[in-house]
DNA sequence: ACATAATAGTTCAAAGATGAACAATAAACA
DNA sequence: TGTTTATTGTTCATCTTTGAACTATTATGT
């Protein structure tokens, strides 16, 4: 075996890879900042839009979707909960099961997170023409789907 | 004031970045998982990483690097110091400053760990081609310099 | 029907990350 | 020189996240 293996940082792949973690790093920490005035973590944030699109959702879903573990949504909805900005009700039909959905309340919420978060994007996407932008997500979405099963 | 406001989710910018997002947390938690056996986690070996690129940088240079704050880097250093992967010595000039460097035995596991995660790079972006993924790449920088003084 | 599997959600202890406050040292400047 | 300000790294309390063990409920298979 070769000791004297390529280094990565040679390597288009990896340097670009890396570029796009950074970019993701500096953009969920300036994401925070930003969400800091409405008393919302990037995480929490992640909670109300999957609720608005998916209203219904079991935790575990929402868990799914999130790319978290289920105790970590059990931990993270009872702060929304007593927030008013989301309700828990159990299934009839399997009483295993939480249905959630957004309150009023949480969609209010969600509308204004919602406009800082677009701010953000806005800012960092408006590097790309429309073309490069939806090349770099349909790449992406390619990724999602290798490594989603691995 | 326009209370219905463009949703996010039929915006290109937006959903393109949701899926850099998505990507990004999948391949980082993919990482983590074939990482275990080295009993490496990603931050680790992104500390390891930097170390290898810039041998003899101090700890707030590695926190500047790796987005983190100082505190982080304090907590983590000794884990890898008291393995035997990298070294901390005081600077001659300034006293405040301990210069980092990695051991050998740091720069063998890194290597080790270097493959794992090339694989999983390369897994990722194999789907572009080199075009495309350097276009990538070139987007990511951008956006990080345009946030990185936000 | 009954035993066994699988699934949804919770609890809990351990590990990670964060930011404010602090000690030691260096830099700036009067 | 002497005083003030900045910088480096640490400590500590707090908040997140995680995974394993647990309970309750449903599905599966004989």
């Amino acid at each position: 075996m070769n000791n004297k293996q390529e280094l990565p940082w040679d390597n288009p792949r990896f340097r670009n890879w890396v570029a796009v973690a950074r970019a993701c790093h500096v953009l969920e920490r300036t994401l925070a900042v930003k969400l800091a005035p409405l008393d919302l973590k990037p995480a929490q944030l992640d909670v109300l839009m999957n609720l608005y699109r998916h209203p219904g959702m079991s935790q575990h879903d929402l868990a799914r979707k999130l790319l978290v573990g289920r105790s970590n949504i059990t931990m993270l909805l009872p702060q929304l909960e007593a927030r008013g900005l989301l309700r828990r009700e159990g299934d009839e039909k399997d009483k295993r099961i939480l249905r959630l959905a957004l309150t009023e309340a949480g969609e209010a919420l969600l509308m204004q997170a919602l406009k800082v978060h677009m701010a953000l994007i806005e800012k960092a996407m408006s590097q790309s023409t429309p073309e490069q932008c939806d090349l770099i997500g349909d790449q992406m979405r390619k990724i999602y789907e290798v490594l989603k099963e691995a």
